[in-house]
DNA sequence: ACAAAAGTGTTGATCGTACACCCATGT
DNA sequence: ACATGGGTGTACGATCAACACTTTTGT
């Protein structure tokens, strides 16, 4: 039996997960070394199993790289041109490790005709509260980390413009909604959500102008406050009302 | 040969349009009777073709049922649940319509496990100008007509839930675009302006602020004056800047 | 007491809405 | 002249950004 058919996955039909993380003023997407010879780096990506939904199909990919369910989730574009198929990469990958695939032939020739067929995307971006991930690796992976977004190798096929296509789709539905706020931990300071719009937008804003207009959304509950031992007013916690 | 098959689509991926006309102060969708016995109705839809991308896919759908290129043509969200798939639908299709299936043998047994496969569906939304589409059949359609968006048959499938997902994306699309003016004719009043957005957002606006806000967009143009007869004063026209 | 950072209050501009008024057209 | 509907101007209130000020904390 192949390890993909026909039987067992939609063909033609994958689904790539931008996962996005906040630490420290920057943001950060996971991505995968491919388990090769080469600098293979791809997005968390898989396929639909026949018996299984697009969107269960995306949160059980997601789940198998962080070990995370109930993460906020949430399709962002197709990617479908005529030619978008990852043939040549394969035959890459297939000539720089030939003693891997022609010796213990792990690739049947069917998976590779499944897999270098013409593929469309879907894609999903995810937002993570970073500190509860513990990043896996699948049998595919060589690494499975956290890149800087301004730090990124280069990464096959599409992968660089979708997440572009995520993170502007992301900075539209900020405006209308909270979501970002799954990119924090548990609690948080106002300057810590702060700190996270400014670097999603690349803009600065106003402190206290900033607050009030977080604060107006409603969304958030004030805890006790937070004392760091430095030498200044403490700031408050808060936390996402439920 | 059979009509369907992976060699010439994409299998499993279909791809269906929520084509949206405006008259008379009424939203008109493009729905599809179906060539067969019984009552059935469908959106225009279709399969994408190995050598076509999913947009382009999508446009040869729209021009083949409206006889227009260069329409306004969106994506507003797939469908994908598990169990989404139309064997129920074409088993009642057959049952129906015997003498044309088992006589003529039109759907071969092939076709038929193809078409009733479980379906990933990318839903378009596209906006045109009622005037000019004359809508065509195809060989699967027994008539092709436009239905009052509050008065339509009962859908095929998911297709009714598409159309209100088509609709919501349309008018959060709004706010932000002028997508809207290719549902009007080349030039148009600024009356006829309003009440377009008053029929896709169900309410009312006051006559002067909606001028402004409109011609605020610094989209139109203003033409000549739009003699009626009528005893006032005459309109100006406007069509959309190029 | 002081520096640093958090929190709050106030003002002015801008935007959207409501109201009022003026203009053109055919009877 | 006047009824009808189109176009424009003004005034009010809400919203948002800029500035100023107060409060809290550890040294």
């Amino acid at each position: 039996m192949n390890l993909f058919n026909n039987q067992t996955y939609i063909p033609q039909l994958a689904i790539d997960c931008v996962i996005v993380g906040y630490q420290e003023r920057t943001l950060k997407i996971l991505v995968s070394k491919l388990n090769f010879k080469g600098n293979f780096y791809a997005l968390p990506g898989g396929f639909i199993l026949q018996k299984e939904g697009i969107d269960e199909a995306a949160h059980r990919i997601l789940e198998e790289r962080t070990g995370m369910s109930n993460i906020f989730l949430a399709h962002f574009k197709n990617f479908g041109q005529a030619n978008r198929t990852n043939r040549e990469f394969l035959e890459e990958v297939i000539e720089l490790n030939q003693e891997h695939f022609i010796g213990e032939m792990t690739l049947s020739k069917a998976d590779f005709e499944w897999l270098t067929n013409r593929f469309v995307s879907l894609g999903y971006y995810a937002l993570v509260d970073i500190n509860k991930v513990t990043p896996k690796k699948t049998a595919l992976d060589e690494s499975m980390e956290w890149y800087n977004v301004h730090e990124l190798p280069v990464l096959m096929m599409d992968h660089a413009e979708m997440i572009n296509k995520a993170l502007e789709s992301l900075r539209l539905n900020l405006n209308t909604n909270s979501i970002v706020l799954n990119l924090l931990p548990e609690s948080f300071t106002m300057k810590e959500v702060q700190d996270l719009y400014e670097t999603i937008f690349e803009e600065t804003y106003a402190r206290n102008n900033f607050q009030k207009k977080i604060l107006d959304l409603k969304v958030l509950e004030r805890l006790e406050k937070k004392y760091t031992g430095a030498s200044n007013k403490a700031p408050y916690l808060y936390r996402i009302k439920r």
